[in-house]
RNA sequence: GCUCCCGUAGUUUAAUGGAUAGAAUGCCUCCCUCCGAAGGAGGCGCUGCAGGUUCGAUUCCUGCCGGGAGCACCA
């Protein structure tokens, strides 16, 4: 019923017509008072059949009548569009569905395949930055949608346990004497060691001889160290994880690719690289890109190299259909480099075509103050922690059983909306005020229209209501101008188009819209003493399972109560 | 200089080549004896410029203007 069945008809009615090779789709019209979807296939048959659209659209409709189940109209319209109205029966089935139906939504995109998708990529020794929040709330709602649409997908998450970063914090503990640090002091060992280094060659070869130690493990107290921050740092993560409802299976680690790239880029030169100045370098300019360097001149492997170990890595690790890889856009370059220089290496080449590069853009921040105020660089819990203390002010005249959890919901909510409700790649705006104004497009306001609806499906059901529908006739009186039902319909399709373009924007996009609707329809419609309680329940249903699951693909907690 | 990405209301944004370019915010009105007003109803306001392809262009192509990122030993 709907979609696939409008297509097949409209494919055969096409053959009878003699334009069989024409091209069409069949989508939601924008404005659903047109219909419930709608087809091009009269325009694009106009131009082979050498008729007008509007007469070819006529022949179509004629053949159409004929042929399809469970709609109850069909129309053209406009220049030729041929709009299709689901009955009454058609719509009632589909808001059962979305009201009860455990898989509503589900698609089958993905059936029987296997996907990596590695994100967030922080490095322990380091703060955890927005970057890594960005991420982390893209490719958490990549692979929901991944898995909505049959995936069985692998959450990676590749950190940076050896370079630089690792003996500057080393050299801070060393100078600050924090031999037991919490994450918040190896934070400030971090800050102090990247400034030395900054500051004089003395300290720079200092901490390069740190680096060395820790690549070579020559130094007791280097060792000691760099086991005891590794360790704080990593779990620090796995709390900042389990608040935003990441949970990965595998993680992978430079200290392990390092060597994988060395020995990958050894046995392929100078077959794929080629020796320069000292270096290891891949050029190419031979497929219209940029040279870069994947040994430095002391032989120690670059990122580029290791990104090649890790390509290994995956593959040692699991077997899968797809690998996709969530980075900041300012790696879209450089990642083409190292992925054509992995097609060219025979161990490499299969994983290099399977892999997919999702990038998203920076935050920006609408009112400078806020970095300012604390005097440093807003980290990404330092966000997520401020915005949990706004949302718990907001509340303030709520009675709430544990406020403490629904702010950091609310928090979670705000910040994952904001990354998640354009298309990716972008930069983003992040307005505190805005995020959690609570007004308009907001997570909040996706979480408030979800708790509302759920509960008064709850205090329907307290008060008697059923939601057995007893007429069709019901239906299609009730609805009026509320097109609350058949919006819903096309919940199934948005997420599917999200997995197909990895683009979890959509997703939100629909939310938002059908929220906004629900909330119109609430303020318009009773369903407790209502004209018609059972359908009027059964569509608050229909909405509270539908938000909770396209929150859940988000990846944003639906609190109970806010 | 070269390569790539992006220009949509004052601001933040949506739109597999389709119908009157959809929202939010902002500003101006209005709505709680009623299931949650963190809500709802109405009003104002937009495709950078110039060409091209097409029945039809925010979308594709060319040029220009404007912004961002990358371009050899950082990650």
């Amino acid at each position: 019923m709907g979609k696939d069945n409008i297509e097949q008809a409209i494919q055969k009615a096409l053959e009878a017509l003699g334009a069989s090779g024409v091209a069409f789709v069949v989508e939601r019209p924008g404005d659903l008072a047109h219909g419930d979807y709608a087809t091009n296939a009269a325009l694009a048959a106009a131009k082979p059949l050498g008729k007008s659209p509007r007469e070819v659209a006529e022949e179509l409709k004629a053949k159409l009548d004929e042929e399809i189940e469970g709609v109850e109209k069909i129309e053209i319209a406009g220049p030729g569009f041929i709009n299709f109205r689901l009955s009454r029966e058609a719509i009632l089935g589909e808001v059962q569905k979305a009201a009860t139906d455990k898989s509503w939504g589900q698609n089958d995109l993905y059936k029987n395949k296997t996907v990596m998708v590695e994100y967030t990529d922080p490095n322990p020794f380091k703060e955890f930055h927005i970057g890594h929040l960005m991420s982390n709330a893209i490719g958490e709602a990549i692979a929901r949608t991944l898995e909505n649409a049959g995936a069985k997908v692998i959450r990676a998450n590749y950190q940076g346990d050896v370079g630089p970063h690792v003996a500057k914090a080393i050299f801070g503990l060393l100078e600050l004497g924090f031999e037991n640090p919490t994450s918040e002091q190896l934070g400030q060992a971090y800050v102090l060691g990247a400034s030395r280094y900054e500051e004089s060659a003395e300290y720079k070869k200092r901490i390069d001889e740190i680096n060395k130690a820790v690549y070579e493990k020559t130094d007791p107290e280097v060792n000691a160290l760099y086991a005891i921050g590794r360790k704080v740092s990593l779990a620090h993560f796995e709390e900042l994880y389990k608040m935003l409802g990441t949970k990965f299976e595998h993680y992978f680690f430079e200290s392990e690719t390092s060597a994988k790239g060395l020995a990958l880029v050894g046995e392929n030169t100078p077959s794929v690289f080629e020796k320069s100045d000292g270096a290891v370098v891949y050029k190419g300019e031979k497929v219209g890109l940029h040279t870069r360097v994947f040994i430095n001149s002391q032989g120690l492997p670059t990122y580029e190299a290791k990104d090649l170990g890790l390509l290994q890595s995956k593959i040692e690790k699991a077997a899968f259909d797809q690998s996709v890889t969530v980075t900041a856009n300012e790696q879209t370059e450089y990642f083409k480099v190292m992925l054509a220089a992995a097609k060219e290496i025979p161990a490499l080449q299969n994983i290099a075509e399977k892999t997919t590069h999702v990038v998203h853009g920076m935050m920006r921040f609408a009112e400078g103050k806020m970095s300012s105020r604390k005097g440093n660089v807003i980290t990404g819990e330092s966000l997520l922690m401020d915005i949990q203390e706004a949302a718990k002010e907001k509340m303030q005249s709520r009675e709430l059983a544990d406020a403490e959890k629904v702010a950091s919901q609310v928090a979670v909510g705000a910040i994952k909306y904001t990354v998640l409700k354009q298309g990716s790649g972008k930069d983003i705006v992040f307005d505190r005020e805005k995020s959690l104004s609570l007004e308009g497009d907001s997570g909040p306001y996706l979480q408030y229209a979800h708790t509302r609806a759920a509960s008064l499906v709850q205090k329907a059901r307290a008060a008697g209501v059923s939601d057995k529908v007893e007429s069709v006739q019901d239906v299609e009186e009730f609805l009026g101008a509320l097109m609350l039902d058949r919006l819903l319909i096309h919940y199934p399709s948005v997420g599917a188009r999200a997995a197909h373009e990895l683009e979890p924007h959509h997703v939100t996009t629909y939310l938002t819209e059908l929220a906004a609707a629900f909330n119109s329809w609430y303020a318009q419609v009773r369903v407790i003493d209502g004209d018609y309680p059972s359908y009027a329940l059964l569509l608050a249903e229909a909405v509270e399972q539908t938000l909770g699951k396209g929150l859940e693909l988000l990846g944003i907690p639906a609190p109970k109560e806010m």
